[in-house]
DNA sequence: ATGAAAGCGCTAACAT
DNA sequence: ATGTTAGCGCTTTCAT
C-alpha cells in the first residue's frame, strides 16, 4: 500500500497538499488536484484510518455490545442502528461478548484507545461497573437493558406495564393458573416483568404461585422446552403461560406440541419481543412487539449526539400486544 | 487517558523503558519494573491500540463479513470463528453489509489500513473483484460460499452432493413430484444445489419440470411463504418440496400448514442448514446439516495460518442428512 | 539496564 | 496556492 508521501512524490507536491485533496480543502488549484488525483489512482492509494485516527482521535466506527447473535431479538435493534449510522457516515462493528468479562473488556479498549468513537450495550450481563467507568469520558448508550438510576442515557420499553398487559389478556381469556418463564432476575427486565405479572395476578385477586415462577438461565429455544416440561410435571398444573422472551415461549409451544396438548385450547401462551420466527410457529405465537428497529434508530441517534458533546435524554417507547393463535380459543 | 510519556514521567524513567515493562522485555531491573508498574496502576494508564498498531503494524484484530445476522445459519460459525480467535488472542468484530458494495468497501479499507490483519467472507454477494484484490497483499478466507477456480482459499461443504441426498431422500418415500425452492441462482451454491436436485431426478428418471423450480430472491421466512403459495397454485402440484434453506423451508411449511395442508402426509419438505430453530417447528424440519461450528473453526485457523503466511488449503466438509418429522409418513 | 531519537501515516498550524 | 514541520502514542535500534 503505498502512502501519502508516495503519492506527494508522485505528484510532485506536498504531503500538506495531497491532504488537502484527500479532505476537500478550497485552497488547490484544479490543476493540481488533477495531478494528485491522478498520482492517486496511479499508486490504487488509500489513506490510512490508522494515521487519521491517531491524528484525529475520530475513527467514525460505533461499537454495538450483544451477548450472543443468536437471539434475533437484536437483529431488528442493530438494522436500526446500522442504518441510522450508514446515513450519518458512521460504521458499526457487531461485538459479541457471550458474557464474557474478559472480551468486553477489550471491546471498551477499542472505545478508549480512540479506536472506536462510542458504544451502544445491549448486553444485559455487561460489567456496569466498568461500563459507568468508561462511561465518564466516553459516549456510552444502553440500549432495552438499562441502570435504574445509572448515570448512562438508555433506550428501552416500559416492561413492567408490558408484562402486566400480557398477563391481564391470559386473565381477561379466563385464565387463573398462569405461569411465567422468566430470566435470571439478576437482569433488571426480568425483575419489572415479574412485577408486572405480580400486579396483573394481584389485580384479579388471583393468588401467586411461586412454582409456577419458572427462571431461566439462558434464553434457547431449548431452555423454553426445558421450562414448560418442569411447569408439567407439577401437581398443579398451569393453564396458561407468560414467557418473557419470543425464543422461551417457542421452545415452550413446542414443548406443549410434543406432549399433545393443543395450544391454546389445552394451554395458551404469550412471548415477548415479536421475533421473525413468532409468526412462524403453529399455532402463531402471541406476543408482546418491541419497537425493535426504532429503538435501533434512537440508540445511534443518542449515541451520535452524545458524541458531539450533546447533553442527551433516556427514552421509553411504547409497546403493542399482538393477538395471534395462541392465545385464540 | 493517560499516555506513555506520563507514565515514564511518573515513574521517573524513558518512555522506552515503559514499552519494555508493557512488552515483557527482559532488560528491565526488577525495581525499575516495579516502579512503572505502579506508574501505569496510579495513572490507570492502557496502552494505546492506535500507535501500537501504526508502529507494529498489526491489530489482533479479524472481519468477519456477513450479508446479514437475520440467517441463524450463520450464528453457529460465527461462534466457531469467535471461540478459536480468542484461543489465538485474536477478536472479531462482526460486518454485515447487507450486500451494499460500498458498505463492503470500508471493511476492505479496513484490512488495507491495517486497522484489521485479515478478513473471512461468508458474503455470497460480495464483489469477488475487489476481494480477490484485496486477497492479493491481504489475508482472506472464504466460508460456505466461495469462488470456483479462484486463488482465495475457502471452507465449505459439497453442496451439489447434498442436495442430492436430500432429493433422492424424498424419492425413496415415493415422492414423484419434488419441487425445488432455490435462491438465486447468481450464488454457486444455488447452483450447485439446484445441479444435486437434477442428477437425484434424472437417476430415478424423473423428468424435470422447470415450473417446480422456485427462484427466491431473498432467504427470509416471508419467502418461504411466498414460495409456497405459487407452487400451490400450479395445475400439477408437486408432493414434496426441496428447500435450499430452513428459513426458506420453515416458512413454506407455515405455507401449507396455512392451506391446511397435512405434513408430511399431504407434502413433504426437506431444508438445508439444521438451524436450530428447524427443531422447534411443528412438525419438525427434515434437513441438511452443514457442519458450522467446525466450518468456522477451520475458517478462523486458515486465516490465522495465512496471517502467518503460511500457505493454506481449501477444505470440504461432511454434512448429514438429518430425518424429522416433516419427511416421517 | 536504560535513554535518546527515529519513524509508522496523517493533519493542521504556520510560513511563504 | 502551496510547502514545511510538529506531533498524535507507540516500539525499536543504537548509544551509553
Amino acid at each position: 500500500m503505498a502512502n501519502i508521501q508516495q503519492v506527494a512524490q508522485k505528484a510532485g507536491v506536498s504531503v500538506a497538499t495531497v491532504s488537502r485533496v484527500l479532505n476537500n480543502a478550497t485552497s488547490v488549484s484544479p490543476a493540481t488536484k488533477r495531478r494528485v488525483e491522478t498520482a492517486i489512482k496511479d499508486l490504487n492509494y488509500e489513506p490510512s484510518m490508522l494515521g487519521r485516527n491517531l491524528r484525529n482521535s475520530e475513527s467514525r466506527l460505533l461499537l454495538v455490545l450483544l451477548p450472543s447473535i443468536s437471539n434475533p431479538f437484536y437483529t431488528e435493534i442493530i438494522n436500526g442502528i446500522q442504518n441510522t449510522a450508514i446515513a450519518n457516515n458512521y460504521n458499526i462493528l457487531l461485538c459479541e461478548t457471550d458474557s464474557n468479562p474478559e472480551r468486553e473488556n477489550i471491546y471498551f479498549n477499542m472505545v478508549k484507545n480512540k479506536l472506536a468513537d462510542g458504544i451502544i450495550s445491549m448486553d444485559p450481563t455487561v460489567n456496569m461497573q466498568k461500563l459507568n467507568e468508561l462511561a465518564e469520558n466516553h459516549p456510552v448508550i444502553l440500549c432495552s437493558e438499562y441502570e435504574e438510576g445509572g448515570c448512562i442515557p438508555y433506550v428501552t420499553i416500559d416492561s413492567e406495564q408490558a408484562a402486566y398487559q400480557a398477563v391481564k389478556h391470559l386473565i381477561k381469556l379466563g385464565h387463573e393458573k398462569i405461569a411465567l418463564i422468566n430470566s435470571d432476575e439478576k437482569f433488571l427486565y426480568a425483575r419489572h416483568r415479574r412485577e408486572g405479572y405480580e400486579r396483573a395476578l394481584k389485580e384479579f385477586h388471583l393468588p401467586i404461585h411461586s412454582e409456577w415462577i419458572y427462571h431461566s438461565k439462558q434464553l434457547d429455544f431449548q431452555d423454553g422446552v426445558q421450562a414448560i416440561r418442569r411447569l408439567l410435571q407439577l401437581e398443579e398444573k398451569p393453564t396458561a403461560v407468560f414467557a418473557v422472551s419470543d425464543t422461551l415461549a417457542i421452545g415452550a409451544l413446542k414443548g406443549m406440541n410434543v406432549k399433545g396438548l393443543q395450544v391454546p385450547h389445552d394451554m395458551a401462551i404469550v412471548g415477548f419481543d415479536n421475533i421473525s420466527f413468532s409468526n412462524m410457529t403453529n399455532p402463531t405465537l402471541t406476543t408482546i412487539e418491541q419497537p425493535m428497529h426504532k429503538m435501533g434508530v434512537i440508540a445511534a441517534n443518542m449515541l451520535m449526539s452524545s458524541i458531539k458533546g450533546e447533553q442527551v435524554e433516556s427514552i421509553i417507547l411504547d409497546h403493542e400486544l399482538i393477538i395471534r393463535e395462541s392465545t385464540m380459543g
